[in-house]
DNA sequence: CACTTGACCTGTCCGC
DNA sequence: TGCGGACAGGTCAAGT
């Protein structure tokens, strides 16, 4: 769930509240979750300071002057929520966080800096990690040397992304987008947006795409990011901010989770249904499959 | 090699 | 009301 918008929206709301801060200590019980060695974690990270956050396709790094770095995947549930020492908004206030008391039962690592602050890492479903590296092995991790380019990144074009998307010539569009070794960052909620706003059908077979649909794609794909972390991310289950507040994209979202409703561009009422094994949403009338 | 499916988890929702 | 099962979705391993 937490997409490229909604990584990068924690990343930045991380990058304002940790750096300059010193780890004090670190409690994990499930040890998926983090499997480092406790004596590393004592060396490493304990006592070490936050030098600079940064986000790489939908993996956080929290660089460390230990020159060790935390590399996160939040996968589905996973959050980063920080609290300082004097947090405590009461319900109703503007930023009452949508979490509750931390720790909670999905808390799985905390870390405690030495102003008394916490950044706690919350994952309901267990699917998400945490791992201490040394800071020059992280481009070595297999991800990293697999992982495709940024769409937002200043040299990406919709040249580049046809080209990419080829190397899945044979399989839907849809699967293609959400291959992480074709594009970083794009999983089911944008790919089912930026297929809307491109009226491509997620079955297209990717060999079947003409140059303007490529382009068109590339077009919406851009647009739906770039609103959607203007908007702080999504607004779902289980997806928070840095401070645990939701985003509010999906308030904005034209077809995911639109079901039932009448697409906005036609009127046509939006269906649910399967491509690539993942739950997809699309308007039966822009979006035709042709073969 | 290209592509698809299942496993990893827990919580929620739907039908009977 | 209780209970089983489908579903949610990111990624990797295993299967075709």
């Amino acid at each position: 769930m937490p997409e490229l918008p909604e990584v990068e929206t924690v990343k930045i709301g991380l990058g304002r509240l940790l750096p300059g801060r010193r780890v004090k200590a670190v409690d994990f019980d499930w040890p998926k979750s983090f499997p480092n060695a406790p004596a590393d974690v004592e060396r490493f990270l304990v006592d070490a300071e936050v030098v600079e956050v940064a986000r790489r396709a939908k993996v956080l790094l929290i660089e460390l002057s230990s020159k060790y770095s935390l590399v996160i995947h939040l996968k589905m549930t996973g959050q980063l929520v920080f609290r300082s020492a004097e947090t405590s908004f009461g319900a109703g206030h503007p930023n009452a966080s949508l979490v509750g008391d931390l720790p909670d039962k999905s808390t799985r690592v905390t870390i405690t800096f030495e102003d008394g602050s916490k950044l706690f890492f919350n994952d309901q479903r267990k699917f998400g990690w945490m791992r201490l590296l040394p800071t020059a092995e992280v481009v070595n991790l297999d991800f990293f040397k697999k992982v495709g380019p940024e769409p937002l990144a200043a040299d990406f074009n919709w040249r580049d992304m046809k080209q990419r998307l080829l190397r899945r010539k044979n399989t839907s569009v849809k699967a293609a987008l959400l291959d992480q070794t074709v594009i970083a960052g794009v999983g089911n909620i944008y790919a089912d947006e930026a297929l809307w706003g491109a009226k491509i059908h997620p079955a297209t077979l990717v060999h079947g795409l003409s140059d303007a649909k490529f382009h068109g794609l590339y077009d919406a794909l851009v647009a739906v990011l770039r609103l959607s972390i203007e908007k702080g991310g999504s607004t779902d289950r289980n997806y928070v901010d840095a401070e645990g507040r939701r985003g509010s994209y999906l308030s904005f979202a034209n077809v995911f989770r639109r079901q039932g409703q009448a697409c906005p561009r036609c009127g046509t009422v939006i269906v649910k249904t399967r491509v690539a094994g993942r739950g997809t949403h699309l308007c039966p009338h822009c979006q035709r499959l042709k073969i």
